[in-house]
DNA sequence: GCCCAGGTGAAGC
DNA sequence: GCTTCACATGGG
């Protein structure tokens, strides 16, 4: 686990549940229970039971990546190594689909700490509660579709998500009804699984290449949120008021294959710097 | 009180 | 076509 920046990658706005104390970062993969700890070679993780294969969590936290293959594929241009000087180690999670998906339909108009509060309560009122070492907190997992789809919309709203909740309970209940594979859209053209994306209620292009880029492994995908304009804008177009067409095209266009990893630099590098 | 938040969809020009 | 607005809720 060289070249792994834990602490930027779990706190980067791509993942929400993730809780911080000190070095360590306590949460839930699936029905696992799990602390993470940076190690000066690798990582320390703990879980509430013995665990013989890792091969799940090397999965989510992507550590197989070669990091210096993907900025390699970057395009060269200043504010981007800028980027990466800053936040070198950062990663791209591969997370569970359905949990991206609705917790990115929660993410309009959110910021981040009240995604993440929203979550947590859809998790411990609504979530089945998993193991945990003795001591540690309780623990729940992220509300399956089914679990979602029984509740009533005053259910969900009471877990503070507004307006969103009328789409989150039809993409529950699509679910449930065997209507959505999550999955295909791992190996469907990119294009393609964007479209069905689409299609649910509450999703839109942004949301669509969150979903493709922290779940689907689209590398490629490039969602452009208020954060990402104001990076573009300031770092690409310094000079001139880029219009939203123009930025839509940059974003699409300039950064290449790994154009999701790029924005993601971007991303962050917005939000920490100063 | 006011403005904005990892937006979207629909109504109004 | 493009622009504006409603949508819940809470932080700064």
């Amino acid at each position: 686990m060289r070249d792994y920046d834990l602490a930027a990658t779990l706190d980067s706005g791509q993942a929400f549940r993730w809780e911080r104390r000190e070095q360590s970062f306590t949460g839930v993969i699936g029905r696992r229970w799990v602390r993470l700890e940076p190690l000066a070679e690798g990582l320390r993780a703990e879980t509430a039971e013995p665990v013989h294969d890792w091969q799940w969590l090397t999965e989510y936290l992507q550590s197989g990546v070669d990091l210096g293959e993907v900025i390699q594929a970057f395009p060269d241009d200043p504010p981007l190594q800028q980027a990466v000087a800053a936040c070198r180690g950062l990663r791209l999670l591969r997370q569970e689909p359905w949990e991206c998906l609705v917790s990115f339909m929660l993410s309009a108009t959110k910021q981040i700490v009240q995604i993440r509060q929203i979550i947590a309560l859809l998790c411990e009122r609504h979530g089945a509660a998993v193991d945990v070492p003795a001591g540690e907190s309780p623990a729940f997992a992220f509300p399956t579709p089914g679990q979602l789809a029984g509740l009533s919309e005053a259910q969900l709203r009471a877990c503070k998500m507004g307006f969103r909740a009328p789409n989150v309970l039809a993409a529950a209940r699509r679910m449930a009804e065997g209507k959505l594979d999550l999955n295909r859209w791992r190996t469907l053209p990119r294009a393609e699984a964007r479209a069905e994306l689409m299609q649910l209620r509450g999703v839109g292009g942004k949301i669509a290449d969150c979903v493709l880029l922290f779940a689907g492994g689209h590398n490629a995908a490039f969602p452009v949120d208020v954060w990402i304009k104001k990076a573009l804008q300031d770092l690409y177009f310094p000079r001139r008021r880029a219009s939203e067409e123009r930025l839509q095209r940059f974003a699409a266009t300039h950064f290449g294959p790994q154009g999701g990893y790029a924005q993601q630099y971007l991303f962050h590098y917005m939000r920490t710097k100063r």
